[in-house]
DNA sequence: TTGAAAGCGCTAACAT
DNA sequence: ATGTTAGCGCTTTCAA
């Protein structure tokens, strides 16, 4: 063990050690050429010795910039974002940058604390996993002083990486119009971003018009505990009553709810009832969920999202907010079929 | 908007705005007794007006402390761990850290180089969720330097924080035999960290020697894509065949995969195989998987995690690492029943 | 090929 | 109650 508890060695500690001035050793962490072989080795000599690692906030403050990536998500605790958080810290790593997280639960208390945190942090650029709670305040703190870009959500004043949520929806909805359904509904899960949402529920409604068929928009109840559970029950009961063999949810979260609520009610999945959800999280994928999906391109996403910062901060890109849609792609699985019963359209 | 495009105003900007001293504006900023009312408020005006945000790095240069608590973690996929990861930021900022998530994969260079690049931002400490991959690289990195924290995993050279493992084995392996149970199995996730899985096994060995049964340890092959399915369908059957009824995974992760098998070789859950986990993760409690399992209290293990480190920074705690173990809980579920024909011991 | 010196934005003595 | 000043550890001209 070479280091001193406590104390990291400084950039003079290693140039007494190797003889020489601090430039020179700063000369050799950079790796800037005109440096002769033998100090480069003295030098290096006295760095593993010390166990000397370069203060990056000095050399930030010097440099007036850094290599900080904000991170603002909703909530780690759900599967979408978490594998999301996980492609963008890869991502920004894969850049030189590390990723700075804010989990914000919706709060935007949290939120506007975590955000003015990032920019007292100097953070490089700010990554918006989910829409901002507060979006004016956001903005505010963020706007005109870093690059925001917003991943799988909008927001008119900085670039936008997502899905091709209409494109999805019409997949999905046309995969059940092309099943034989007849009476399909769009559950709106309010967690979805509302762009989003908004886009998947178009999508949603153009293969419903285009098919002849009567679209029906269905949005949870968000209340806490039981009482929730049994509403939705409740809700989903009503629905079923109204002869909807088929359902397309706005997110995976929400559809497994769905698959939750008639397990309970005895609906059978896929026999009396299809559905189909949107990301395809890992969990979509277990046997026991086993639902069809629409998959967004978690890792794409990311690596555009994080090249697209950088490109704003080392400013190769300038002007107007950019917006990336990615094609998404259907995963069917066990969770829809044809209808068991003939339906009758209206 | 007042802040100028890319430009961070200073505290010269603010000093000059208000017609004081930068000491003044610091004085302010940090809240310290001896500002006149008036001079505070023509201070906070030009804050305000100018939008300004102390730089941190430059606060954290001076005061060599920083407020940064690196988190490196296994995968953020794994929904454990994003549980985890999700409680370790919120009671870091709640004590005023922000973390910095290094999320490894398992792999070694990702984690050596995260950790290198944590003492290059002067992280004040470190929290491992996750075994560190090459554990004498990594205590080369961090020992000496700065604390380290092991969440839910263990090593010699750092405070521990982590579920009671071994009570927790022991209430799961009694259910299984206050069910009638004989021939239980535990079935070891290599992705559990050495120690927990050592505690866990050793918790059903011992109750399995108390009630005079027969204990039988089952590792999962790892391999990837589909021969890993095949093949752990053949080890579940050869199992099977060994007429095991019950079934204690090292891990929820573990457990599903156990109930995935099960469905796949039509062996009903809990008919013929009752399975019991251990986390507790979100997807454990959706009715489709409906684990038993063991219960981490994960903010728990967090908010602790986190005190600890905190009171090493501060220097309130000194001395050989601590060890704090937290109470487990069983979730009895739908996975778990009576065997339903009888088995004899041995 | 190397070194000296200025300064990034801030804090924290110390003066006034 | 406020201002002056000396650094924190580094990068980056500019000289030697």
């Amino acid at each position: 063990m070479t280091a001193s508890l406590g104390r990291h060695a400084t950039i003079l500690d290693v140039a007494a050690a190797a003889g020489v001035s601090k430039s020179t050793v700063s000369n050799v962490i950079r790796g800037v050429v005109g440096v002769s072989a033998d100090t480069r080795a003295r030098v290096q000599e006295a760095i593993d010795l010390l166990g000397y690692r370069p203060n990056v906030l000095a050399r930030q403050l010097v440099q007036q910039r850094t290599t900080t990536l904000g991170v603002v998500v909703g909530d780690l605790g759900n599967p979408f974002y978490a594998e999301m958080a996980k492609h963008i810290e890869r991502a920004a790593s894969a850049r030189g940058y590390r990723a700075m997280f804010c989990n914000t639960q919706g709060d935007e208390e949290a939120e506007v604390s975590g955000l003015e945190s990032l920019m007292e942090y100097r953070a490089a650029g700010v990554l918006f996993l989910s829409q901002p709670a507060d979006r004016e305040r956001a903005r505010s703190i963020v706007s005109g002083r870093v690059p925001a870009v917003f991943v799988s959500c909008a927001a008119d004043w900085g670039d936008v990486v997502s899905a091709d949520d209409m494109a999805g929806a019409e997949l999905a909805t046309r995969h059940l119009v092309d099943l034989g359904h007849r009476r399909i509904a769009y559950f709106a899960d309010p967690i979805v971003e509302d762009a989003a949402d908004h886009d998947r529920q178009h999508g949603y409604r153009r293969v419903m018009e285009q098919a002849g068929l009567q679209p029906t928009v269905f949005h949870w109840h968000r209340q806490p505990g039981e009482l929730l559970r049994q509403k939705r029950d409740e809700q989903v009961a009503d629905i079923l009553r109204g002869r909807v063999t088929g359902a397309f949810s706005s997110n995976d979260y929400g559809a497994i709810e769905l698959l939750e609520c008639a397990d309970r009610l005895g609906v059978r999945v896929p026999d009396d009832l299809s559905v189909v959800g949107f990301d395809d999280v890992v969990m979509a994928g277990l046997a026991r969920v086993n639902l069809t999906t629409v998959r967004q391109p978690q890792p794409e996403l990311a690596d555009i999202a994080v090249e697209i910062i950088d490109a704003r901060v080392l400013g190769d890109l300038e002007g107007p907010p950019q917006r990336r849609t990615l094609d998404v792609e259907l995963v069917k699985r066990g969770s829809t079929a044809a209808p068991r019963r003939q339906t009758t359209a209206d």
